[in-house]
DNA sequence: AAGGGCGCACTTTTGA
DNA sequence: TCAAAAGTGCGC
């Protein structure tokens, strides 16, 4: 009988003893299914030097048979090697755990030759050779089978293989959003010591369950959330940092009560897999925090201000509870019913968050083949990687191996000194996806590269000036190939959208299919010169970088013999005074000359620059301001000191008044003074980027993160520490303490005055030829003409 | 178990 | 006292 099924999860394991893969999903008619897939053959390629033979290897490899027991078969086929047709031997095994040792073992047999593709999972193997698309529809021959403990509605058994279907429907899927509460008296909780109190889960059927713990004992608790999930059955799960927090503390506390979370759809326990996710087989796992991540507006990554920034139903019912405050409020009555409501309200917010973004999610993972689960979890490289991998299996390429390579850096793009001041209707005029077009143009691409050394005709090779390496200009290369499917399909995703309603569910598939592509075609010149990419090749990347910056000199140059005055400039970009009829022509030409298209990427009324690169602000034509790289998008700086600059800049770009920023810095400074500023204002935050014993020297915030490990908090790399500094003698590092361990009036004032709040300030005045004294509340406003441009 | 790249501004510490 | 180094987070 015929199947077809949405693709939800995939898992690898042992069947009848033989290797095998589980397809989890949904069906039309929306019962969740597994298909189980035994006819699969793990297998690697061995490529022989090019002097040997390779029949006399495979004779060698079949007879060996106490080395190789599990060699199938050995089969001689011809695979391309950056572009050139090669020899190979397919090996088969009966085993997939067997495979990388065998590799091993026959490079070690031969003597010479290398091996391919022997560290790709089975899963993923599955998944590329049949090209299956997760969250994608796809059609099989099946027959029913009955196999114990797996819940879900119908088992069957493959008797085909999948081929992935186009088909438009998204399935009706189950969710359920989580998290965890443990608290300790000091410090962080610990599984080992501190039991969960409580669990609170909602679906999106409308239900929410509390499992709150009784006594120290949490076996309940764990039980009864367990039970929850299996009876609800979910198909995606979410939470909030759900995969380095909730699972694992569940799981240890799982361990120590020696009670199992039998939550996946086979029965199995949510494991830690790839990427550092957490598996739970059957259904997605998803980290909200992730989805947080891809959304660089979203400053301080929380569920707070993930809600207020997706503006989710729930966004106004929730507030922060701070960790260090749910131990006194879980200790007594109103509190703890105080910090039930905060979870409750949370796992609300988590359920919404998760339908309102979902679809990008699943949309990455049908673009680039990785499982909805590991998608977001995997970095951007790893993202590209995936995609790319899949396009080589397409293609006949064989996938090397990513390996520990030499490091190399490369010239960049080339950034413009700005027109220091104000200017007046500027356009910002860019190359659209410049990286991506110029490696296409000019055949980019590790196959396609002409080693030094090599003589090849000059016609028939594109010579990048500057760096002076060489590609070929046909065939086409793997990037180029990979790169123009890419527009393509974005080409195909806008052309329909621009045919369907803004409104329909349709649309908001699309559209986040059309990011999904976007992000990783603009990946793939990064992806090129990242020394761990499988086809890591810096020739390209340093080659797309020297053309981009031909592309903008020369375009620049043709500006400015137009008459057009380049006012700044970064990478693709140049800003302009707002003149059409040049533009126009400026842009007919580079489509001419370049090959590139130039699109204006937003007007500005007003635009004000310091002597910096890469900070200004534009006035856009809404009113609203656009503010780039100054001290009011950095998440580094306090509150207050962004506020302030937020101000100036609005009261001279908007209200063109000098006088009315020098106000309301003044006044700033009067709440500063009267410690009239909340402690949440002054908090500074940095990221901790390496493990607290590699800093070599004493910066504020390891500082205080020292001091926070040694009071039992757990905290590493990646994590974000708040502080305040305080008055006293010394260094500042010796004066910054944890934001909640500071009391509004052991603020020092004088630092943030003349550190935060001045400097950021200034950073703009100083453009109107405002003095620091002026800011100063005793000295009279006078009348501050407007600088000039 | 998990780095896309380089260019730049800016603050604070370090060490001579 | 001061330039260099360390460190972070941004732009594209």
């Amino acid at each position: 009988m015929k199947c077809r099924f949405y693709l939800l999860d995939i898992n690898e394991g042992r069947w009848d003893s033989k290797p095998s893969v589980q397809l989890w999903g949904l069906d039309q008619k929306n019962r969740r299914v597994v298909i189980v897939a035994t006819q699969i053959a793990p297998y690697f390629y061995f490529l022989p030097d090019e002097k040997d033979d390779p029949a006399p290897i495979r004779e060698k490899l079949l007879s060996d048979k106490s080395t190789f027991p599990k060699i199938l078969s050995a089969d001689i086929e011809t695979k391309k090697l950056l572009g050139r047709l090669r020899t190979v031997l397919r090996i088969t095994c009966s085993d997939s755990e067997v495979v990388s040792d065998y590799a091993k073992k026959t490079r070690k047999a031969v003597g010479r030759g290398e091996s391919f593709e022997d560290d790709l999972r089975l899963s993923l193997r599955y998944i590329i050779d049949l090209m299956l698309t997760p969250c994608g529809w796809h059609e099989l021959d099946v027959e029913i089978k009955k196999f114990d403990g797996v819940n879900v509605d119908q088992a069957y058994e493959a008797k085909t293989a999948p081929r992935s279907v186009e088909d438009e429907d998204t399935p009706d899927l189950r969710i359920l959003a989580f998290n965890v509460l443990a608290v300790a008296e000091r410090g962080s909780a610990k599984a080992e010591r501190d039991p969960v109190k409580a669990v609170v889960a909602a679906t999106d059927s409308g239900r929410m369950r509390t499992f709150v713990a009784e006594s120290e004992n949490d076996s309940k608790v764990l039980e009864d959330f367990a039970g929850f999930v299996i009876e609800y059955d979910p198909d995606i799960v979410v939470g909030f940092e759900n995969n380095k927090v909730d699972w694992p503390y569940l799981i240890q506390r799982g361990k120590a009560r020696k009670v199992r979370l039998a939550v996946g759809r086979d029965g199995s326990d949510p494991h830690t897999s790839m990427f550092g996710h957490v598996s739970v087989t059957g259904r997605a796992n998803l980290d909200l925090f992730d989805v947080a991540g891809g959304i660089p507006e979203i400053k301080v990554k929380t569920i707070a201000n993930m809600a207020r920034y997706l503006q989710v139903p729930s966004a106004e019912k929730i507030s922060t509870i701070e960790e260090a405050d749910r131990y006194n409020l879980w200790i007594d009555e109103s509190g703890r019913s105080k910090l039930i409501q905060y979870l409750r309200a949370n796992a609300q917010v988590l359920l919404e968050l998760a339908q309102a973004t979902i679809q990008y999610p699943m949309q990455l993972g049908a673009v680039t083949g990785l499982p909805l689960d590991q998608v977001m979890a995997a970095a951007v490289g790893f993202r590209v990687d995936c995609y790319l991998v899949r396009k080589a299996h397409q293609i006949g390429e064989l996938i090397p191996r990513r390996n520990e390579q030499p490091f190399y850096t490369y010239r960049g793009a080339i950034v413009l000194e700005p027109q220091t001041g104000v200017h007046d209707d500027i356009a910002v005029l860019d190359f659209s996806s410049m990286y991506p077009n110029l490696m296409m143009k000019y055949n980019l691409s590790p196959d396609t590269l002409v080693k030094e050394d090599e003589k090849v005709s000059k016609e028939s090779v594109f010579v990048i000036t500057e760096v002076e390496h060489r590609f070929r200009k046909e065939p086409a290369g793997f990037y180029r190939i990979v790169l123009s499917e890419l527009m393509d399909q974005r080409a195909i995703v806008q052309k329909e959208l621009e045919e369907i309603g803004a409104k329909s569910t349709r649309y908001r598939v699309l559209k986040e299919r059309e990011r999904a592509i976007k992000i990783i075609t603009n990946a793939c010149y990064g992806y090129a010169g990242w020394a761990g990419a499988r086809w890591y090749v810096r020739e390209v990347a340093e080659s797309a970088t020297a053309l981009g910056r031909e592309a903008i000199t020369k375009t620049i140059q043709k500006a400015e013999w137009m008459g057009l005055k380049i006012i700044y400039g970064d990478t693709d970009s140049i800003f302009v005074r707002n003149e059409e009829k040049k533009i126009d022509q400026l842009r007919k030409w580079a489509m001419k000359e370049l090959g590139l298209e130039i699109r204006i990427a937003h007007e500005y009324r007003r635009v004000i620059f310091t002597e910096a690169m890469k900070r200004y602000a534009g006035l856009l034509p809404d009113g609203r301001l656009d503010i780039v790289g100054l001290e009011v998008v950095r998440g580094d700086w306090s509150e207050i000191a962004r506020q302030v600059q937020e101000q100036v800049l609005v009261s001279i770009l908007r209200d063109q008044s000098v006088d009315k920023a020098i106000t309301n810095v003044r006044e700033t400074i009067r709440r500063l003074r009267n410690n009239e500023v909340a402690i949440a204002d002054l908090t500074i935050r940095k990221t901790l980027l390496k493990p607290i014993e590699e800093y070599r020297i004493s910066a504020p915030h390891v500082e205080v993160a020292k001091k926070l490990l040694k009071q039992g908090w757990d905290l590493g790399v990646g994590d974000v520490v708040g502080y305040v500094i305080v008055k006293g003698a010394g260094k500042l590092f010796q004066k910054a303490r944890p934001y909640n361990q500071v009391k509004p009036e052991d603020v020092d004032v004088e630092y943030y005055l003349e550190n935060q709040v001045k400097p950021a300030a200034m950073r703009i005045l100083e453009r109107f030829a405002v003095s620091e004294k002026q800011l100063e509340v005793n000295f009279p406003a006078g009348q501050q003409p407007l600088g000039v441009s």
